[in-house]
Order: C-alpha cells, then structure tokens, then sequence
DNA sequence: ACCCACACTTAGTAGTAGAACT
DNA sequence: AGTTCTACTACTAAGTGTGGGT
C-alpha cells in the first residue's frame, strides 16, 4: 500500500508501532523525569555517541518518485545557495529593517493617501486606533502596537454600514452597482444610489463584476469580534441524484451478471470510476470500500456478494469512460449550454450578501458522495463518504436576511445566526467526523482582511526576531530540559521554516509530522559530513505526507542538544518529548503578541523572497529576464518551504518541445544573420538608400529573433528549474503580495505577469495599496 | 494539564476551458 | 477547424490555533 507517497519503510515502521502507540506515551513521561533528573550529566555525557543508530539502514530506500531524489539534491543545492546565504544577510539586515519598517508602517506606504483620496475627514474620536494605517490587530491584542499611527485624525464612519443594513436586504443585490460608479467615496453618496436603485425596476443582477471594486481596506474594521452585520445567501447546492446505470451497464460477480440494487450500485459505480488508479488495487482501500458498500447493501446482496476480488466493475468502468469522451465529443451549442446554466448557478448561489456587498463564495457546491482518498498512506483511504442532505446542513444568517430555503419536501438541520464566524454553511463529514464549511472566496473583505493582517504580524515579527533569536540561543543552555527542547525545535521552525507539528490521532490518519512531533528516527545526527561539522539529517514526511528531506550544519550547541534528546530513546519516541505545540505558542506568545509558530514561516517565507529579488534584479534586464528572477526569487521560497508537486505528465515532451523550437530559433537567427551580413555588402558596394534600408531591415529581424531566442531560452530554463516545484502555494498563502507588488512597480512590470486574474482578485488591497517603496 | 470541538488556513492535484498550434 | 498544450480553477484533504470544559 504505499506506494504513492514513497516510503515503504517509513509506512512499515508505523504500522508496527501502531500497536504500541499509546505505550509510548507513557514510556515518554517516564523519560521524562528521568530526563529530568539526569540531564546535568548528560550534558556532559552526551558528546560522545552521536548517532546512535537504531535504525535499520536500509530505511531510507525511499521509494519514492523519481522526484524525491531528484529533488533532494536539487533541493540541497539550491538551499546551499539561497538558505544560507539568506539566514546570514537576513540576520544583518534585520537589525536595519526594523528600524525602517517601523517608520515605514508609519506612513510611508501609501495606505493613507487613500484614506485621505476619500474625503473624509473623521472624526479623531473613537477608535483611534482603528486603522487608517490599514494595520491590522488582532482583535485582542495588538492595539498597543497599531496605535502608535499618527494618522488616526481620519478614517471613515462606520455608521454607514450599519444603518445600510437595513437596506440592504431590500436591495441585496445592487449593492455592486453603486460600486461601479462611486467607488472612492463610499458613503455618502451611497445613499443617493440606493434610491435610485431601488427604484429602478427588477433584477440589476446584470452579472457584473462591478467595474468599480470596493475597498473594503480603506473602512474601518469591526473590533467587537463581530465578523459580519448582515449576511443573506441562498444556501448551498447539492449533488445531483445518482442516476442509475442503463440496464446494458452490468455489474458481474464471480463472471456473471449480478443485478444491483439502487444503493449498492451507487456505491459500487464509485469504485468503478476509479478502477484506473492504483489505489484501488491497495488491500486498505479494498477494505475500507467493501466494508462501507456492504452496509449499502441489502441482505440478499450482502449475503451473496461476499468477495471483492469476484467483483467486476469493468464494464461499469467502461461505460464511464465512454461518457466522458461523449462529453469531450459534445457540439459547441450543447458545451454553450451548459456552460450558461452553470453561469446562471454561479449567479444565483455562487454569492451572498455581506454588510451591503455582494460577494463571491468560494466553496457553494456540497461535496458529492465518492470513496473517500487521503493523501499518502492513510487509514481510511476507501471509506465511503456519505452523500450530503439538507438535514446534514446548518445554515447561518442574520435574522433579518431572507433565509435560504431548503429543497422542497427537506429541511434545514439548524437555522443559526452567528456573526461570530465567518461561514454560510457547514456539515459534519463522516469519514473523521469534522466539520466542513462554506465560507466566501479569498477576494472577499473577510478573507481579505485576515490575510493582510497575517503579513501585518510577520511584520511585526521581523521587528523583534533578532531579539527572539537571542533568546532561544540562550535557552539551549538552559538547565531545563524543556526550556531546551522549546528553543531547538524554535530554532528549526525558524530556519527551516517548518510546521509546528500539532500531535494527531494515531490511525485515524496518514502518519505525518511537524516539528514538535518528530520522532527520533526522523533526523540523523553526524558529527561530520562532507566537510562540514555537526549535520543534521531530517527525514520525515509532512503535510500531504510529502517528504521532507534536508542535510543542514547547525550549531554545536544545538548538536549536542539533539543527542540529549535522542538519549535512551527507540527509533519512534517522541524526539521533544518536554514539548507540544501549545507549550510551543503559549511561550511564543508571551514573546510577541499574536505570534505563534506558523508566523515564522510567512515572516520567513516574505522577507526571503524580498531579499532574493533584491539580489537577482537587475533593472538591465528585460521584461523576461526580470520575471525569470522573480520566479527564481519565488522558487528559493518555495524550496525553503518545501512546496512539491508531481512533475507534470507531459514534463518531458515539453521540454523537447521547447528545446526543438528553441533549435529552430537558432537556425532562424543564422541565416537572419547572413542575410544580415550579405545585406551589409551589398551596401556597401551598392551605397544606394535602397541597400541601405535593407541593412535596417535585416537588423532588426536579427534582432527580433534574438529577442525571441532569449526569450524561449528563459522560458526553458524557468520551466526546467520549476519541474517539482510548486510556486502557488507560497504565493497564495506567505508571500505578503505587497513585497510583488512593490517590485512590479519599482521595475516597471505588469502586475498581471505576477498575478493571474484569481490573484489579482485575492490581493487587490495590495495592489491598490502597496507603492515601490513598500518594504516588508 | 489535557482534551475536544470548532474555525479557519494551507496544500496538492484532477480535470477542463481556452490558448496556441497545425 | 481540429488537435494539442497549458494555465487555471475547483475541489477537498490536511494542517494550525483557540477556547472552553474538566
């Protein structure tokens, strides 16, 4: 079974310590005394055994895709080049920023010129704090430090929204017209508007995305922990019926046709669409799936179908095979219609109203039934996941909005109004029991708002991380053996940018983990290696159970700390057993407000990617050139946070692709330039304007080829260097986008290079915000 | 101190719409 | 005009972190 995510070995060993599991905790706390009492001695006892080798050798054949290996060592390499380089600079150059920041986040960046560009004049009274200066606290704590703007002299009344409220759910919809034409100034005409709207007759739902955006980033933010005023939507959408299978379409079992009946066929049509994928040749799978398709079953079915291996769904398989192609082969007037209806869907469920505007949800579709894959090597992998109903669903509303109505004859589980959470719509899912929500799109001011306030904290970070940094260098010389494990594994959240690690259920999911719950057998320790002193090796997988593989020198001190803690320890104890991600966050917590351990990767991740694209821009370069750098900028992120993706299927025909096109160009360029260079003797024998012209001519397609060439020749390499690496995630979710947009502007570059329209929807706050001077 | 429920962010990928190519 | 290629988007799993209860 594991042969998706690599690892035998590792899927071996937790299995056999699956057993044990809960042992092991208990063994840890008897460690921990000991641990306790003995550390002193073991101090100065450690140094000598390094590597205590428990384990098996050969545990590192990873299976793995060719893609881990490859990437490994691209991935060492490149680390050497940009992760270090980085931690040292970013260490000097922190000590500056910060002071700079401090000014900056004052005023310098823009945010308040556009408070000011929308004429109002506020009221200096209340809130203060609120942010003009688009800085975001948490509710709870920050205001200490928000507050030190100056400009509190303007921001905008809040009232507006509110005594719109009412409004608003007579006009719903037209919110977004106004926005077209007024944008900037919001309130006050806003009224105006709405009259007029009102009038107007029936559905402005023209679909428009409002030309006009609103900038939700120039109000006031709520403080009362509220997350909405008024919220009105039409509730989710479900999946569709299952459709039974033509009678032509059969189910054989042990070679003959076997009729099923309604329920059983749907279950088993699920297993039949993925009868290509390897996972349904894994026993845990086949397991999971016959046991969950025999409670679908009924008795008669149940009694006679009792071996999954005598089952034959092909024909099924086949039959949705064809469908899909006689969907590919559709005329355009029948892909014309359904992509209109799904349009009109998207219209009429795809937003809600929120505080007078019209968002974008992003999720409204109910998650269709089907088996149930996890990532990597996981327990439940085949499990069947239930179909939704409307008695699954709690909605939440505000109570003066129109509330959605359930399909005829159904209900509702539970009609709430809590403006304390952001989602629409949730269920409980049956396969680990969580919740499942319907929340709104990244562009919306929710989500929004949230997001810049996450960069606001790594901000804050970067001001007092030299601090934090001393600290916990401190704390590996701590007599407390908890003190020291906290500030080793601080150390490599740090400069690993790794997760925190939360502990998870045994067996209920694939064994993955983060930093404070690595195990033993996780890292290697060699007191040489190639040269360099006192290595660690990690091994391990992470999220998604994609592995993370890493050799890195550290520090003495933190080597002999490691050993401490593998000291007297099995290959699958807990490597921190003094510690756990709440520990972890309570101390960090105390070191800076709102901070915890996933800031360190955004902050990390940011100010990375701000001094990679400082060092690789040249403003010489040319448009390509330069978007070649950002990507390499984005890449060293990318790397540091360990964001993989499958080589994509068609890698290497692209590639020769590429590479022949690129041939061609050279060709081209060639006799471009003979041309070039008989033209020129031409003139010159000649003398006449006609020859002449013809040299220009000639040097300008020479040059235009060249240009092309350059330019496939960037693509190559950009694309080659990227083959398992993935630059979304780090873009989307640590990369503060006002570092991009800041640099488009600096070097003149068009944002949509960077951002591609969803992104540029996510981030438009800082796009409109953020000037060429924005530092992180 | 721990546990659990909950809310919300972060993650990789399958599938497809639409661009690019022929 | 059909085919191929690619960039997105939709989807949903898998994390993190908080807070309340015991």
């Amino acid at each position: 079974m594991s042969s998706d995510n690599g690892h035998k070995s590792y899927q071996m060993d937790s299995g056999a310590r699956m057993n044990d599991s809960h042992k092991h905790k208990d063994k840890h706390r008897d460690k921990e005394h000991k641990h306790k009492e003995h550390k002193k001695d073991k101090e100065r006892e450690k140094s000598k055994h390094s590597n205590s080798d428990h384990r098996d050798p050969s545990e590192k054949k990873h299976k793995d895709r060719d893609r881990e290996r490859e990437k490994e060592k691209e991935k060492e390499r490149e680390r050497e080049k940009v992760k270090h380089k980085d931690d040292s600079l970013e260490r000097h150059r922190d000590k500056e920023k910060r002071r700079e920041e401090k000014m900056k986040a004052h005023g310098a960046d823009g945010k308040h010129k556009r408070e000011k560009e929308n004429g109002f004049a506020s009221p200096p009274h209340i809130k203060s704090e609120t942010d003009d200066n688009g800085y975001y606290h948490s509710p709870k704590h920050e205001k200490s430090v928000k507050r030190q703007y100056e400009d509190e002299s303007e921001y905008k009344p809040k009232k507006v929204k509110v005594e719109n409220e009412k409004k608003a759910k007579k006009r719903k919809h037209e919110d977004y017209y106004e926005e077209e034409e007024e944008e900037e100034d919001v309130k006050p005409k806003k009224k105006t508007k709405d009259k007029k709207l009102e009038t107007a007759p029936g559905k402005k739902k023209v679909k428009k995305e409002p030309e006009e955006k609103w900038k939700w980033w120039e109000e006031e933010r709520a403080t009362d922990g509220s997350k909405w005023k008024f919220l009105e939507h039409k509730g989710p959408v479900f999946a569709p019926p299952y459709e039974p299978l033509p009678g032509h379409v059969r189910f054989y079992y042990d070679g003959k046709p076997f009729k099923l009946s309604n329920g059983a066929e749907e279950v088993a049509t699920f297993f039949a669409k993925m009868l290509d994928h390897e996972y349904t040749t894994k026993d845990a799978f086949r397991k999971n799936f016959f046991k969950d398709w025999k409670k679908e079953m009924t008795s008669e079915e149940k009694a006679k179908l009792t071996d999954l291996n005598k089952c034959d769904f092909s024909e099924m398989n086949d039959y949705f095979k064809a469908q899909s192609e006689a969907r590919k082969q559709m005329s355009k007037e029948e892909k014309q219609k359904i992509k209109e209806e799904n349009e009109r869907i998207l219209e009429e469920y795809g937003f809600c109203v929120m505080d007078n505007h019209r968002e974008r949800i992003g999720n409204f579709r109910i998650e269709p039934p089907g088996l149930f894959r996890g990532r990597g090597n996981h327990p439940k992998m085949g499990m069947l996941k239930r179909r939704i109903r409307p008695e699954d669903i709690i909605i939440n509303c505000s109570k003066d909005s129109e509330r959605p109505k359930p399909p005829a004859g159904t209900r509702w589980k539970e009609v709430r109004h809590d403006n304390k959470v952001t989602w629409l719509a949730s269920w409980t899912e049956n396969i680990q029991g969580s919740i499942k929500y319907i929340m709104l799109n990244p562009s919306s001011r929710i989500k929004g708002e949230k997001d810049w306030q996450k960069y606001e904290t790594a901000r804050r970070l970067k001001s007092c991380v030299d601090r934090i940094r001393n600290q916990y260098r401190e704390d590996w010389k701590s007599k407390e053996m908890r003190i020291r494990q906290r500030a080793v594994a601080l150390y490599f959240i740090d400069k690993l940018a790794l997760r925190a690690g939360n502990e998870k259920e045994e067996g209920e999911t694939a064994d993955t983990v983060g930093c404070c719950s690595l195990r033993v057998e996780h890292i290697k320790l060699y007191p040489e290696l190639d040269k360099q002193d006192y290595v660690v090796e990690f091994d391990f997988l992470g999220k998604d159970s994609i592995r993370y593989y890493n050799k890195i020198p550290v520090e003495k001190r933190v080597f002999k700390n490691l050993q401490l803690f593998m000291e007297n320890k099995q290959p699958e104890d807990d490597l921190f057993d003094r510690l756990n991600t709440s520990i972890l966050n309570k101390h960090l917590q105390e070191l800076m407000d709102g901070l915890t351990a996933k800031v360190f990767r955004t902050y990390n991740a940011s100010i990375t990617l701000q001094q990679q694209l400082k060092q690789l821009t040249c403003s010489d370069d040319n448009l390509p050139a330069k978007i070649l750098s950002y990507n390499r900028a984005n890449r060293a992120v990318a790397i540091l946070c360990n964001h993989q993706r499958a080589p994509p299927k068609t890698f290497e025909k692209t590639m020769q692709n590429l590479q022949t096109k690129i041939d061609e160009k050279k060709k081209q360029l060639s006799s471009a330039k003979k041309e070039l260079k008989s033209a020129k003797a031409d003139a010159k024998t000649l003398h006449d304007d006609k020859s002449r012209k013809a040299v220009e001519t000639k040097k300008k397609a020479v040059q235009r080829i060249e240009e092309q060439l350059m330019k496939l020749e960037v693509q190559a390499t950009d694309r080659e260097e990227n083959k398992q690496i993935a630059l979304g995630t780090s873009k989307l979710n640590y990369l503060d986008p006002r570092i991009s947009v800041a640099w488009c502007k600096k070097y003149d570059i068009p944002v949509e290079k960077i951002y591609n329209k969803t992104q540029r929807e996510k981030f438009a706050w800082a796009i409109d915000m953020a000037d060429e001077d924005f530092e992180f």
